[in-house]
DNA sequence: TATACAAGAATTGCAAACAATAAATCGGTG
DNA sequence: CACCGATTTATTGTTTGCAATTCTTGTATA
């Protein structure tokens, strides 16, 4: 009577085997599903279906979804329940530009301190990613494409680096999972092997460079000038200017 | 019966009367305590004992030090309870070198999108703080110090930096309450007010230039070089080298 | 005397019940 | 027929109680 259906493995396909508490495991299977674009920005996350999808409490679904929100791929609305987070093209172009600034600084210091180990780990990471997409699976790919991206930081060796840099990369993901354009080849591990190599060579300028150019790379490839198609319909529908004005003139 | 002791006012005294929910409540009571010094680092916090100080439940409680955590201040252990963090020298190391990478990028964006009304409110910030520190109130000038950094962030216009930001600010207060030598003059409240007249002149190689001298201001008045008084016994005692190492050579 | 073990106490983790708030539907009215 | 308001419903916010884990302290033993 206690036992549940599953006893909620982790679903990354990462060799993760951590099993964590209820509560991780929540989080990373909501957060996955997010990235994998399983669950479309603006889905509404009722609590209480989601706990009776993973046979939890409302009270575990509810820290996981604070936590989604802290990294800012979940919006929490106060007494309106959580919804997956559809970044607009401004906040998009935050998004870039702070991790622009971090990555940079990721470069520079992981060609400081990363570890032969470290790097081999990323090298495998590539291939994993490439044969993600080779296979098809396109969220995943774009799941592990970022998760190299928080290695990487991680080799960095900066606490509050990765802290930050793990909210960067899953609202990234997001934007590209909404905006990027038609050609599904933004697939970009030919880059980040370039990446390991400059680091692996210790040649910081140059790894920096390419850490630049990837991610002028990935940016060229959204469409963030025009709003694409947003749940917002005052925007969809503003260019016919015929928005009713409450026909009350004062109150 | 319903009623509380007090219905628990924000105690911020710069003004901010937005009543928010309970939880902020705690959130804002228990950060500014941390960040005044009145609650050392190393302190137990208990769920039941705040709760019942606060007059909530232990959930609210347990959602405020949650978010704590997530910003660095609260270190929070599985079953054992949450403490008031206690950075070690490495990890204040790593907090200073991501702030100054954000501070620059800060002060770059504050030149090009600070209003005159937002400058007119920092100004008045670095009043408040002077008044603090001529009051002798130490613990609010650290934090008003602190505020200042989060406002003028604010005047950059880049959610993430902000967010990251907060996180930076408040680690680093509790930093300088932990670590800050001897003499209490490092009320850095001129050097704001230079940094301000450089950025409402747009001057922004000038305003990046104080920004950085600022940073290194901050971190020459600590004493980063050795280990000063932490919470770890071992460490206080090692000098004493009367370590009962386990008599047992092998198990 | 020091170590190992065990029982007790205290604290956190979790889940279900209760209360409050916002959305939606239905009915009334100009 | 359109618009406004009250009731109903659904969902979230909060409290309370129970279960599980951990820390402490006392006791026995080598």
């Amino acid at each position: 009577m206690n036992e549940q259906l599953q006893p909620l493995k982790k679903p990354t396909k990462t060799g993760k085997t951590r099993t964590g508490t209820q509560d991780d495991i929540v989080y990373a299977h909501i957060f996955d599903a997010i990235l994998e674009q399983r669950l479309a920005p603006g889905t509404k996350l009722s609590e209480e279906a989601l706990g009776e999808i993973f046979g939890v409490s409302r009270t575990i679904i509810r820290r996981a979804l604070s936590r989604l929100a802290h990294e800012g791929v979940v919006l929490l609305r106060p007494n309106r329940g959580a919804v997956v987070a559809s970044p607009s093209v401004e906040e998009a172009r935050q998004i870039f530009f702070a991790r622009s600034l971090v990555e940079k600084a990721i470069t520079e210091l992981a060609v400081q301190h990363a570890s032969d180990a470290q790097l081999a780990e990323l090298r495998q990471m590539v291939t994993d990613e490439r044969d993600c997409f080779d296979r098809g699976d396109r969220g995943a790919g774009i799941r592990l494409s970022g998760e190299f991206h928080l290695r990487l930081a991680e080799a960095a060796k900066n606490a509050p680096l990765v802290s930050f840099q793990r909210s960067l990369v899953s609202q990234t993901s997001l934007i590209i999972a909404q905006y990027e354009s038609g050609n599904r080849s933004h697939c970009s591990y030919d880059e980040h092997n370039e990446l390991i190599d400059a680091i692996a060579a210790r040649d910081s300028d140059k790894a920096v460079r390419l850490m630049m150019h990837h991610m002028d790379h990935i940016d060229s490839k959204l469409n963030l000038e025009e709003d694409s198609a947003s749940g917002d319909l005052h925007a969809v529908f503003s260019h016919l200017g015929l928005a009713k004005k409450k026909p009350r003139t004062a109150r």
